[in-house]
DNA sequence: TATGAATGAGGCTTCATTCAT
DNA sequence: GATGAATGAAGCCTCATTCAT
């Protein structure tokens, strides 16, 4: 304690490496990632990495799972606050932006992009980050999209189909008009797709108006 | 001319290689892809490889462009069959169908993860691809929905963010459901999700009958 | 004759291939030095290169060999201008100069690193370049100092030994000079020098006034 | 610590490789010199290499430094045995026997063959050895027959430009003598090479005899 | 626990050289 | 004689990982 940087345990060099080992794995994906760059960023001498993880793929799965933690808290804590009561339209549009910004964020596309090019390396990968993040966020979505219908307020059968087409409607276009997350989104572009996902969403779903 | 090498014509050599790397890049991914494997599995020597291609990168993204090439020539050529007259949502689904089948091709998928893993590592992947192959797919679906709704059988104002939407109502889900192509998907989920996103798409934007 | 350049015989590709390989064995030494790049910069293909030298080694030699020749041929020249009545230490100098320019030029030094860098690993290489060069020179300036001392104007027994002192005396400085041929040389350095070389050879070998 | 490696302490492994690096880099040049055989001969891994030093280049420019500065701390030590008060003709001959055979021994030829053979690949190569090696030796030289010129037994003005003089003279015929470096000198002719240069320089700064 | 040092394996790339035309 | 294509060998460098402290 009085060897080390003031006000620091000593044991969050493990925490220190997982954030420099996102960083790494960001950058230059997993298998260009050198453990070497980690430490250095981390600060921490390379056999300390191995005191602390197994092995380069525990490592980059523990940095998957918690990444994909934290997303998923953040957009399901989006998704709570949601008024069941205020106007349609402008409430699934402030959620479906809150939703999204997670989605845009650094973090966010960097983690789609190391799920996608390391699932078919790693066998159970996907179910781990699916399993944190994904189910969570649309049983999320799905709830408050049945408390819409029960109020009348939708007109929906299978609430987890209809949050599954939400998302895909508000965000599917994200990846286009991102290039992946390499590219800012120009903001006109993106409430556009927003806007016309909602309103496709509700042109499907709105109860008819008697 | 007639004692050349037991097997093949003389430059077909290039395709060798341009094959085996496909499948190699897909099994492994950029980095972790070896030239040596590449090498023999197109059955050449390394430096032949290096007589075609510059670089390794140089092999990839060619491997990505004719890969995209050849993917949006199979969905365009299933858009094309789109009959005006025939009943719409069996239309719709059918070509979703077709559509979705290059999609969960194995090169299909494994394009799409290659992509996502090294957008970032090669600036200009993106639009190399996307210009080949996604653009060319939008624009001949908004070209078929455009024809419907001049029948007035849909109704739809802006045909490119319509088609855009029903790519992603009936291909949103996929991901998903197959893992990013890790799993098959079982028949009868895909079904349904087309089924569901094609009636989605309908009640947003079938003519409200008079 | 009429389907290659306009003029040239068709086989002075050895020429051209023999300049191209003095232009790159010097700027990159014998084993970096690649056939690859020789045959472009001669405009031929690569296995022209073998049709007209055996090897990579052969060709070096030849190209040391004539470079040798031309060099000494020139220095040879400019000593056969040495007028035996004229002031002595304006003449000594004068062809001190001219023999130096040889010495100092590209080509000369090219070939005298060259000579270094290889000779440990060709065996006869250092024969056959002085043999070409060295001797020759030697003799020649030896022959024109007995000349002087048989007219009295110089005090030299030994003529050889003489010659050799003299080229040490006004050019054993250029190697530190021109950092072996990698900077030019001040000329005012230059003037010092050799003047300081003359000088020092007359007061030994100039005969004691009476 | 008692039981470590069977050999050695622990890191003058770095002076192995350095070692085997001067033994292998003068047997080959830089270029084809391999960092396998360095590896091999200093009785480590590859990779141990690049623990010690960045660089191929880094650890040849390293080789050629510490070489320079052992080679030049002999000749020094040579130089300050002059006896002032001694005999000339014999203190100078003896002195430069001791120059030359430094000179003449294994690492200083290849020293010289390496610096002129790499000069030109790397720009300040030249300086460096220069700096640690030529131009102390010069200095002390030039120290000495300044001293014997304040006691009236040399005629020189310029102490700098006659010790170079003095090191041409009696130095300028080593490489003829011994090509380059690559055969013995018989011992004869370095005697009277040797003998010649002494007595030349002196012809020409001894004091004339009132 | 944290580290400096060491290593076996392997990758990309380039080269001198040779067929077959 | 001249060339395009092909190849076996080899080099530099980096990596994930482990001792020994």
């Amino acid at each position: 304690m009085a060897t080390t940087q003031p006000g620091r345990g000593r044991l969050d060099k493990r925490s220190a490496i997982l954030q420099a080992a996102g960083t790494v794995f960001t950058e230059q994906g997993f298998t260009s990632a050198s453990i070497d760059a980690i430490a250095q960023l981390a600060g921490v001498a390379k056999p300390t990495v191995y005191n602390h993880f197994q092995d380069k793929e525990s490592l980059f799965r523990t940095v998957m799972r918690e990444g994909a933690d934290r997303t998923a808290a953040r957009i399901i804590a989006a998704l709570d606050t949601i008024d069941d009561d205020a106007d349609l339209t402008a409430e699934l549009t402030r959620v479906a932006h809150q939703v999204i910004e997670c989605q845009l964020s650094d973090e966010g596309w960097a983690l789609q992009r190391l799920l996608y090019a390391e699932v078919a390396r790693f066998a159970d990968l996907y179910d781990d980050v699916v399993s944190q993040g994904g189910v969570p966020i649309l049983n999320a979505l799905a709830g408050r999209l049945a408390r819409l219908a029960n109020r009348g307020r939708l007109d929906v059968d299978d609430v987890m189909l209809a949050a599954a087409q939400f998302m895909s409607l508000v965000a599917g276009n994200l990846p286009a008009l991102s290039a992946l997350g390499t590219r800012p989104v120009p903001a006109g572009e993106l409430d556009r797709a927003v806007n016309a996902g909602v309103r496709t969403f509700l042109r499907a779903f709105a109860p008819a108006r008697t």
